[in-house]
DNA sequence: CCTTAGTTGATGAAAGTTGTCAACTACTCT
DNA sequence: AGAGTAGTTGACAACTTTCATCAACTAAGG
Protein backbone atom coordinates (compact mmCIF):
# COMPACT_ATOMS: atom_id res chain seq x y z
CA UNK A 1 0.00 0.00 0.00
CA UNK A 2 1.93 3.65 -0.96
CA UNK A 3 0.43 6.42 0.69
CA UNK A 4 -0.87 8.95 -1.20
CA UNK A 5 -0.85 13.01 -0.10
CA UNK A 6 -4.77 12.35 0.50
CA UNK A 7 -3.72 9.87 3.15
CA UNK A 8 -0.96 12.16 4.63
CA UNK A 9 -3.24 15.31 4.68
CA UNK A 10 -6.54 12.89 6.18
CA UNK A 11 -3.88 11.54 9.12
CA UNK A 12 -2.96 15.27 10.00
CA UNK A 13 -6.18 16.88 9.76
CA UNK A 14 -7.87 13.89 11.92
CA UNK A 15 -4.86 13.99 14.48
CA UNK A 16 -5.15 17.70 14.85
CA UNK A 17 -9.15 17.28 15.42
CA UNK A 18 -8.30 14.09 18.12
CA UNK A 19 -5.30 17.00 19.82
CA UNK A 20 -8.62 19.62 19.75
CA UNK A 21 -11.65 17.71 20.41
CA UNK A 22 -14.64 19.00 22.03
CA UNK A 23 -14.87 22.07 19.96
CA UNK A 24 -15.41 22.80 16.47
CA UNK A 25 -12.04 23.43 14.45
CA UNK A 26 -12.01 25.70 10.87
CA UNK A 27 -10.17 24.28 8.10
CA UNK A 28 -7.77 27.48 8.31
CA UNK A 29 -7.04 26.52 11.90
CA UNK A 30 -6.00 22.96 10.45
CA UNK A 31 -4.10 24.73 7.90
CA UNK A 32 -2.52 27.30 10.33
CA UNK A 33 -1.54 24.33 12.79
CA UNK A 34 -0.14 21.78 10.02
CA UNK A 35 0.93 24.34 7.03
CA UNK A 36 -1.67 21.71 4.52
CA UNK A 37 -2.92 23.77 1.83
CA UNK A 38 -6.13 24.57 2.23
CA UNK A 39 -7.90 24.05 -0.63
CA UNK A 40 -6.78 20.55 -0.91
CA UNK A 41 -7.26 19.92 2.26
CA UNK A 42 -10.76 20.86 2.51
CA UNK A 43 -11.83 18.04 -0.34
CA UNK A 44 -10.16 15.69 2.16
CA UNK A 45 -12.49 16.82 4.85
CA UNK A 46 -15.48 16.16 2.45
CA UNK A 47 -14.15 12.71 2.35
CA UNK A 48 -13.96 12.53 6.08
CA UNK A 49 -17.08 13.83 6.44
CA UNK A 50 -19.15 11.14 4.07
CA UNK A 51 -17.38 8.81 5.42
CA UNK A 52 -18.39 9.18 8.90
CA UNK A 53 -14.88 9.81 10.61
CA UNK A 54 -16.04 13.48 11.10
CA UNK A 55 -18.93 15.96 11.31
CA UNK A 56 -18.97 19.31 10.05
CA UNK A 57 -21.03 22.50 11.13
CA UNK A 58 -21.77 25.21 8.80
CA UNK A 59 -21.77 29.03 9.60
CA UNK A 60 -20.41 31.10 12.40
CA UNK A 61 -18.49 29.67 14.63
CA UNK A 62 -19.06 26.28 13.05
CA UNK A 63 -15.82 24.24 11.31
CA UNK A 64 -14.87 20.08 12.05
CA UNK A 65 -15.04 17.76 14.82
CA UNK A 66 -14.19 14.05 15.18
CA UNK A 67 -17.57 12.05 14.94
CA UNK A 68 -16.32 10.01 17.98
CA UNK A 69 -13.79 9.91 20.52
CA UNK A 70 -10.41 9.55 19.21
CA UNK A 71 -9.64 5.97 20.52
CA UNK A 72 -12.51 4.71 18.74
CA UNK A 73 -11.12 6.60 15.33
CA UNK A 74 -8.63 4.16 13.47
CA UNK A 75 -6.90 5.10 11.05
CA UNK A 76 -8.81 2.17 8.57
CA UNK A 77 -12.04 4.10 9.23
CA UNK A 78 -9.93 6.72 7.71
CA UNK A 79 -8.39 4.81 5.01
CA UNK A 80 -11.89 3.31 4.59
CA UNK A 81 -13.41 7.08 4.17
CA UNK A 82 -11.10 8.03 1.59
CA UNK A 83 -12.68 5.15 -0.76
CA UNK A 84 -8.63 4.27 -0.76
CA UNK A 85 -8.76 0.30 -1.74
CA UNK A 86 -6.64 -1.64 0.89
CA UNK A 87 -6.77 -4.94 -0.54
CA UNK A 88 -4.03 -5.56 -3.56
CA UNK A 89 -6.34 -6.86 -5.92
CA UNK A 90 -10.55 -5.94 -6.48
CA UNK A 91 -11.16 -9.86 -6.20
CA UNK A 92 -10.01 -10.12 -2.60
CA UNK A 93 -11.48 -6.75 -1.55
CA UNK A 94 -14.27 -6.75 1.36
CA UNK A 95 -16.07 -3.37 0.34
CA UNK A 96 -15.84 -3.61 -3.80
CA UNK A 97 -15.77 -7.18 -4.13
CA UNK A 98 -15.27 -8.60 -8.10
CA UNK A 99 -16.06 -12.41 -8.03
CA UNK A 100 -13.73 -14.57 -9.69
CA UNK A 101 -14.58 -17.88 -11.32
CA UNK A 102 -11.19 -19.19 -10.23
CA UNK A 103 -11.11 -17.70 -6.60
CA UNK A 104 -11.23 -21.47 -5.33
CA UNK A 105 -8.32 -22.87 -6.89
CA UNK A 106 -6.10 -20.17 -6.89
CA UNK A 107 -3.76 -20.48 -4.57
CA UNK A 108 -1.90 -16.97 -5.03
CA UNK A 109 -4.90 -15.82 -3.80
CA UNK A 110 -5.41 -17.12 -0.69
CA UNK A 111 -1.46 -17.32 -0.07
CA UNK A 112 -0.77 -13.63 -0.78
CA UNK A 113 -3.50 -11.52 -1.86
CA UNK A 114 -5.82 -12.36 1.31
CA UNK A 115 -2.76 -12.21 3.45
CA UNK A 116 -1.95 -8.93 2.65
CA UNK A 117 -5.73 -7.38 2.93
CA UNK A 118 -5.80 -8.78 6.62
CA UNK A 119 -2.66 -8.03 7.92
CA UNK A 120 -3.12 -4.22 6.50
CA UNK A 121 -6.58 -4.18 8.25
CA UNK A 122 -4.90 -5.20 11.50
CA UNK A 123 -2.30 -2.95 11.46
CA UNK A 124 -4.58 0.08 10.54
CA UNK A 125 -6.66 -1.18 13.39
CA UNK A 126 -4.59 -0.65 15.68
CA UNK A 127 -3.29 2.92 15.29
CA UNK A 128 -6.00 5.56 16.28
CA UNK A 129 -6.69 9.56 16.19
CA UNK A 130 -5.45 9.18 19.83
CA UNK A 131 -2.07 8.16 18.93
CA UNK A 132 -2.10 10.57 15.60
CA UNK A 133 -2.93 13.41 18.52
CA UNK A 134 -0.15 12.32 20.48
CA UNK A 135 2.22 12.49 17.58
CA UNK A 136 1.09 15.87 17.31
CA UNK A 137 1.37 17.07 20.80
CA UNK A 138 5.42 15.89 20.72
CA UNK A 139 5.67 18.03 17.72
CA UNK A 140 5.62 15.13 14.91
CA UNK A 141 3.75 16.95 12.08
CA UNK A 142 3.51 15.02 9.32
CA UNK A 143 4.92 17.85 7.11
CA UNK A 144 8.10 15.68 6.13
CA UNK A 145 5.93 12.36 4.72
CA UNK A 146 4.93 14.68 1.89
CA UNK A 147 8.57 14.83 0.76
CA UNK A 148 8.89 10.83 1.10
CA UNK A 149 5.90 9.74 -0.89
CA UNK A 150 6.65 7.23 -3.72
CA UNK A 151 5.44 9.26 -6.73
CA UNK A 152 7.56 11.87 -7.45
CA UNK A 153 10.88 10.42 -6.96
CA UNK A 154 9.85 6.54 -8.53
CA UNK A 155 12.54 5.68 -10.87
CA UNK A 156 10.96 4.32 -13.65
CA UNK A 157 12.28 -0.27 -13.67
CA UNK A 158 11.05 -0.51 -17.12
CA UNK A 159 13.00 2.03 -20.27
CA UNK A 160 9.07 3.81 -20.52
CA UNK A 161 7.86 7.05 -19.96
CA UNK A 162 10.60 10.30 -20.78
CA UNK A 163 12.21 10.64 -18.05
CA UNK A 164 15.14 9.01 -19.12
CA UNK A 165 18.17 11.23 -18.15
CA UNK A 166 19.53 10.75 -15.32
CA UNK A 167 22.77 12.06 -15.86
CA UNK A 168 22.71 14.59 -17.99
CA UNK A 169 26.58 15.96 -17.17
CA UNK A 170 28.42 12.80 -17.16
CA UNK A 171 30.07 12.52 -20.58
CA UNK A 172 32.10 9.24 -19.46
CA UNK A 173 34.19 7.04 -20.88
CA UNK A 174 32.02 4.52 -21.66
CA UNK A 175 31.59 4.41 -25.95
CA UNK B 1 0.18 -2.48 -2.04
CA UNK B 2 -1.73 -1.98 -4.82
CA UNK B 3 -1.03 -4.64 -7.64
CA UNK B 4 -0.27 -3.63 -11.25
CA UNK B 5 -0.37 -4.98 -14.61
CA UNK B 6 3.40 -4.98 -14.26
CA UNK B 7 3.07 -7.22 -11.43
CA UNK B 8 0.53 -9.86 -12.74
CA UNK B 9 2.56 -9.93 -16.20
CA UNK B 10 5.68 -10.76 -13.65
CA UNK B 11 4.14 -13.55 -11.96
CA UNK B 12 2.55 -14.88 -15.13
CA UNK B 13 6.25 -15.21 -16.78
CA UNK B 14 7.61 -16.14 -13.81
CA UNK B 15 5.51 -18.89 -13.09
CA UNK B 16 5.76 -20.30 -16.58
CA UNK B 17 9.47 -20.29 -16.55
CA UNK B 18 8.63 -22.34 -13.30
CA UNK B 19 6.49 -25.07 -14.65
CA UNK B 20 9.14 -25.15 -17.49
CA UNK B 21 12.00 -25.04 -15.88
CA UNK B 22 15.41 -26.55 -17.40
CA UNK B 23 14.97 -25.36 -20.54
CA UNK B 24 15.18 -21.63 -22.42
CA UNK B 25 11.88 -20.79 -22.85
CA UNK B 26 10.97 -17.98 -25.54
CA UNK B 27 8.85 -15.22 -25.07
CA UNK B 28 6.73 -15.73 -27.88
CA UNK B 29 5.64 -19.57 -26.00
CA UNK B 30 5.35 -17.26 -22.57
CA UNK B 31 2.59 -15.17 -24.50
CA UNK B 32 1.32 -18.49 -26.17
CA UNK B 33 0.95 -19.92 -23.30
CA UNK B 34 -0.31 -16.86 -20.90
CA UNK B 35 -2.13 -15.33 -23.33
CA UNK B 36 -0.13 -11.47 -22.23
CA UNK B 37 1.09 -8.89 -25.05
CA UNK B 38 4.64 -9.35 -26.25
CA UNK B 39 6.05 -6.03 -26.27
CA UNK B 40 4.91 -4.97 -22.81
CA UNK B 41 5.86 -8.90 -21.43
CA UNK B 42 9.01 -8.17 -23.15
CA UNK B 43 9.90 -5.24 -20.96
CA UNK B 44 8.90 -7.06 -17.78
CA UNK B 45 11.03 -9.56 -18.88
CA UNK B 46 14.05 -7.19 -19.18
CA UNK B 47 13.89 -5.92 -15.25
CA UNK B 48 13.07 -9.33 -14.26
CA UNK B 49 16.82 -10.00 -16.23
CA UNK B 50 18.40 -7.08 -14.53
CA UNK B 51 16.93 -8.08 -10.73
CA UNK B 52 18.88 -11.33 -11.67
CA UNK B 53 15.64 -13.15 -11.13
CA UNK B 54 15.75 -14.58 -14.82
CA UNK B 55 19.06 -14.86 -17.13
CA UNK B 56 18.30 -14.81 -21.11
CA UNK B 57 20.15 -16.38 -24.11
CA UNK B 58 20.51 -14.62 -27.13
CA UNK B 59 20.16 -15.81 -30.46
CA UNK B 60 18.31 -18.87 -31.97
CA UNK B 61 17.53 -21.63 -29.62
CA UNK B 62 17.43 -18.71 -26.70
CA UNK B 63 14.93 -17.60 -24.67
CA UNK B 64 14.61 -16.76 -20.46
CA UNK B 65 15.29 -18.92 -17.76
CA UNK B 66 14.90 -19.20 -14.00
CA UNK B 67 18.58 -18.09 -12.44
CA UNK B 68 17.51 -20.46 -9.99
CA UNK B 69 15.39 -23.43 -8.56
CA UNK B 70 11.60 -22.15 -8.50
CA UNK B 71 11.53 -22.89 -4.89
CA UNK B 72 14.18 -20.27 -4.53
CA UNK B 73 12.94 -17.56 -6.15
CA UNK B 74 10.19 -15.54 -4.10
CA UNK B 75 7.57 -13.24 -5.28
CA UNK B 76 10.13 -11.07 -3.15
CA UNK B 77 12.56 -11.18 -5.64
CA UNK B 78 10.05 -10.54 -8.49
CA UNK B 79 8.68 -7.59 -6.58
CA UNK B 80 12.06 -5.99 -5.63
CA UNK B 81 13.49 -6.82 -9.40
CA UNK B 82 10.77 -4.85 -10.85
CA UNK B 83 11.61 -1.99 -8.17
CA UNK B 84 8.40 -2.08 -6.90
CA UNK B 85 8.65 -0.17 -3.57
CA UNK B 86 7.10 -2.69 -1.23
CA UNK B 87 7.26 0.68 2.12
CA UNK B 88 4.03 2.25 2.09
CA UNK B 89 6.25 5.61 2.70
CA UNK B 90 10.09 6.22 1.72
CA UNK B 91 11.24 7.04 4.81
CA UNK B 92 11.01 3.21 5.82
CA UNK B 93 12.18 1.76 2.74
CA UNK B 94 15.13 -0.34 3.39
CA UNK B 95 15.74 -0.52 -0.55
CA UNK B 96 15.98 3.24 -1.22
CA UNK B 97 15.69 4.50 2.19
CA UNK B 98 15.15 8.41 2.98
CA UNK B 99 16.41 9.67 6.02
CA UNK B 100 13.67 11.19 8.31
CA UNK B 101 15.16 13.57 11.36
CA UNK B 102 11.76 12.65 12.83
CA UNK B 103 12.37 9.19 12.58
CA UNK B 104 13.12 8.54 16.68
CA UNK B 105 9.85 10.00 17.75
CA UNK B 106 7.35 9.44 14.84
CA UNK B 107 5.06 7.08 16.52
CA UNK B 108 3.07 6.22 12.99
CA UNK B 109 6.37 5.26 11.20
CA UNK B 110 6.97 2.70 13.83
CA UNK B 111 3.49 1.73 14.47
CA UNK B 112 2.07 1.82 11.04
CA UNK B 113 4.59 2.18 8.53
CA UNK B 114 7.43 -0.11 9.33
CA UNK B 115 4.78 -2.58 10.26
CA UNK B 116 3.01 -2.80 7.07
CA UNK B 117 6.75 -3.13 5.37
CA UNK B 118 7.51 -5.90 7.29
CA UNK B 119 4.19 -7.93 7.20
CA UNK B 120 4.25 -7.29 3.13
CA UNK B 121 7.89 -7.91 3.07
CA UNK B 122 7.08 -11.87 5.08
CA UNK B 123 3.79 -12.77 3.21
CA UNK B 124 6.23 -12.20 -0.39
CA UNK B 125 8.84 -14.47 1.03
CA UNK B 126 6.79 -17.36 1.48
CA UNK B 127 5.19 -17.31 -1.58
CA UNK B 128 7.62 -18.96 -4.65
CA UNK B 129 7.83 -19.50 -8.24
CA UNK B 130 7.18 -23.03 -7.48
CA UNK B 131 3.53 -22.04 -5.89
CA UNK B 132 3.07 -19.80 -9.54
CA UNK B 133 3.96 -22.64 -11.28
CA UNK B 134 1.23 -25.22 -9.38
CA UNK B 135 -1.26 -22.37 -9.77
CA UNK B 136 -0.06 -22.42 -13.49
CA UNK B 137 -0.40 -26.24 -13.79
CA UNK B 138 -3.95 -26.29 -12.06
CA UNK B 139 -5.46 -24.33 -14.66
CA UNK B 140 -5.32 -20.91 -12.81
CA UNK B 141 -3.85 -18.30 -15.29
CA UNK B 142 -3.89 -15.10 -14.30
CA UNK B 143 -5.74 -13.12 -17.06
CA UNK B 144 -8.19 -12.58 -14.54
CA UNK B 145 -6.42 -10.65 -12.12
CA UNK B 146 -5.42 -8.06 -14.90
CA UNK B 147 -8.93 -7.22 -14.84
CA UNK B 148 -9.28 -6.88 -11.17
CA UNK B 149 -6.88 -4.42 -10.64
CA UNK B 150 -7.44 -1.38 -9.19
CA UNK B 151 -6.41 1.26 -11.91
CA UNK B 152 -9.49 1.73 -14.10
CA UNK B 153 -12.40 1.38 -12.01
CA UNK B 154 -11.13 3.00 -9.34
CA UNK B 155 -14.05 5.38 -8.27
CA UNK B 156 -12.53 8.84 -7.33
CA UNK B 157 -13.56 9.45 -3.73
CA UNK B 158 -13.25 13.09 -4.17
CA UNK B 159 -14.97 15.11 -7.15
CA UNK B 160 -11.88 15.74 -8.82
CA UNK B 161 -10.42 14.61 -12.30
CA UNK B 162 -12.48 14.72 -15.50
CA UNK B 163 -14.53 11.38 -15.12
CA UNK B 164 -17.62 13.74 -13.66
CA UNK B 165 -20.46 12.73 -16.47
CA UNK B 166 -21.78 9.00 -15.55
CA UNK B 167 -25.19 9.76 -16.95
CA UNK B 168 -24.40 11.71 -20.00
CA UNK B 169 -27.29 10.96 -22.14
CA UNK B 170 -30.04 12.21 -18.97
CA UNK B 171 -30.94 16.18 -19.25
CA UNK B 172 -33.07 15.59 -16.70
CA UNK B 173 -35.06 18.57 -14.73
CA UNK B 174 -32.41 20.60 -13.29
CA UNK B 175 -31.77 23.74 -14.54
C1' DC C 1 26.23 -15.00 -43.60
C1' DC C 2 21.63 -15.17 -42.37
C1' DT C 3 18.11 -16.28 -39.26
C1' DT C 4 16.56 -16.12 -34.63
C1' DA C 5 15.65 -13.82 -30.42
C1' DG C 6 16.59 -10.58 -26.91
C1' DT C 7 17.44 -5.21 -26.23
C1' DT C 8 16.56 -0.52 -26.56
C1' DG C 9 14.55 4.01 -27.99
C1' DA C 10 10.82 6.78 -29.47
C1' DT C 11 6.04 7.51 -29.22
C1' DG C 12 1.43 8.03 -27.57
C1' DA C 13 -3.02 7.46 -25.39
C1' DA C 14 -5.50 7.07 -21.10
C1' DA C 15 -5.95 7.59 -16.41
C1' DG C 16 -4.57 9.01 -11.63
C1' DT C 17 -2.91 12.58 -8.49
C1' DT C 18 -2.37 17.06 -6.76
C1' DG C 19 -3.65 21.65 -6.56
C1' DT C 20 -6.37 26.12 -7.58
C1' DC C 21 -10.41 29.21 -8.43
C1' DA C 22 -14.89 30.62 -8.09
C1' DA C 23 -19.62 30.26 -7.23
C1' DC C 24 -23.02 28.33 -4.10
C1' DT C 25 -25.45 26.95 0.04
C1' DA C 26 -26.38 26.74 4.80
C1' DC C 27 -25.96 28.37 9.21
C1' DT C 28 -25.20 31.65 13.26
C1' DC C 29 -24.92 35.82 15.48
C1' DT C 30 -26.20 40.57 15.96
C1' DA D 1 -34.06 39.96 8.90
C1' DG D 2 -29.55 40.73 7.35
C1' DA D 3 -24.73 40.18 7.11
C1' DG D 4 -20.97 37.60 7.48
C1' DT D 5 -18.85 33.16 8.21
C1' DA D 6 -17.69 28.61 6.85
C1' DG D 7 -18.52 24.38 4.56
C1' DT D 8 -19.83 22.41 -0.37
C1' DT D 9 -19.45 21.72 -5.08
C1' DG D 10 -18.10 22.04 -9.94
C1' DA D 11 -14.88 23.19 -13.39
C1' DC D 12 -10.27 23.23 -14.59
C1' DA D 13 -5.20 22.62 -15.25
C1' DA D 14 -0.59 20.57 -14.90
C1' DC D 15 2.00 16.79 -14.11
C1' DT D 16 3.20 11.96 -13.53
C1' DT D 17 2.37 7.17 -13.99
C1' DT D 18 0.82 3.25 -16.36
C1' DC D 19 0.10 0.56 -20.30
C1' DA D 20 0.94 -0.52 -24.90
C1' DT D 21 3.03 -0.60 -29.65
C1' DC D 22 6.41 -0.05 -33.44
C1' DA D 23 10.77 -0.11 -35.31
C1' DA D 24 15.56 -0.45 -35.33
C1' DC D 25 19.58 -2.57 -33.10
C1' DT D 26 22.67 -6.15 -31.19
C1' DA D 27 24.23 -10.65 -30.10
C1' DA D 28 24.37 -15.51 -30.80
C1' DG D 29 23.75 -20.06 -33.53
C1' DG D 30 23.76 -22.94 -37.27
Amino acid sequence: MRLLSLDVYAFQAVGYLGAHAGRWVTAAEICAGTGLSRPFLVRVLASLVRGDVVVSKKGCGGGYRLTRDPQAVTLRDVVRALERPVAPLACVSLSAPAPCPLAACCQIRRGVYEELRDATHQILTRFTAADLARDLRGGVTYSACLGHLWHPQFEQALGLGRSQAPQPELSGGMP
